[in-house]
DNA sequence: ACCTGAACACCGTTCAAGT
DNA sequence: ACCTGAACACCGTTCAAGT
């Protein structure tokens, strides 16, 4: 096996890279997440995943933006704005615990920090987009903070798209 | 020094452990907490502490345990019921990097989900308790993700009491 | 009952050295 | 430019052995 391999682009180790850590991010969640671990998947020295990424919450942002950008791609069925509103719910529902790996690691470091508030504002937009326009900013945080809550709870999604619902109604309908 | 302290009380061995995990959580966070660094601080071996903690869950929950139960003992001023709730949500702000840590920390173990149910039901009693009697179950659900939502967020002090307050008149008002 | 010492299997990160 | 090997300083957990 080659010790370096200038014959492949370096765009493609990035991505074998960051393939192997989203692999590990969506099923053992964050803490699945090592560099030693990818390393010995992968077959390289630890030290080689730090030439392109300099600590291992570069990998982790990296993948999670990986993850973010699949989960939102998705387009949404037509319908009703609530039935955009709580499409979008049921799309972060499935990103939740790596949200909450995010905010852990934020305390910890400046550049996960940084992504989280890119992500929150990122989720903004989209949640502003499907509301009906007009909606006072006060009804628009009062309703994201609903959102992201309710997420938190250990609802089911029936229960889950009810109290959405209701918040949609009293908040910003 | 002894090396088994059989005069000291072991109810007073185990507060003397719980205490240095209560101080390194509240100023490092749980990345802080540590079984080698506390049986440092303490000047033990590490396998002493897992003589009265299994596992290091088992002392996180403990030390969580009694940050919570100091911080909800402050008894509010008397005001309006909106007042009290305003309180809840100062106190539960005081904790909610710990909350964080928790559930992170829950995916990973039994013991601190189960923990980690019964502080949220906790808090939901007292919710109920200080909102105005009559509330439906939909409401209080919805406040409560509100109320946890608007903690997630980046808000100020200020902007948070004004969603919160938004949030009580439409959800439970 | 209580505690030590030492081991085991992991981490993230760094760095000199090689190609 | 790219990668290895080895080290360093950490972890949590286990266990035989001592008092």
């Amino acid at each position: 096996m080659p010790r370096t391999r200038h014959d492949v682009a370096r765009d493609a180790k990035v991505d074998e890279i960051v393939e192997a850590a989203r692999a590990r991010l969506l099923d053992g969640g964050a803490a699945h997440l090592s560099v030693a671990a990818i390393a010995r998947e992968l077959g390289l020295a630890q030290a080689a995943v730090y030439w392109y990424f300099p600590t291992r919450d570069h990998l982790f942002v990296a993948a999670v933006e990986r993850i973010l950008h699949d989960v939102l791609a998705r387009k949404p069925r037509a319908g009703t704005t609530l039935d955009h509103v709580l499409w979008i719910a049921d799309r972060l529902d499935e990103v939740q615990d790596l949200r909450m790996a995010l905010r852990e690691r934020a305390k910890a470091s400046e550049l996960v920090a940084a992504f989280d508030r890119d992500v929150h504002a990122l989720l903004r937009v989209l949640l502003v987009n499907a509301l009906p326009p007009g909606v006072d900013d006060d009804g628009v945080d009062a309703f994201m903070a609903l959102c992201e809550g309710v997420l938190l709870q250990h609802l089911g999604r029936r229960r889950r798209r009810e109290v959405l619902r209701l918040g949609y109604e009293r908040l910003v309908g």
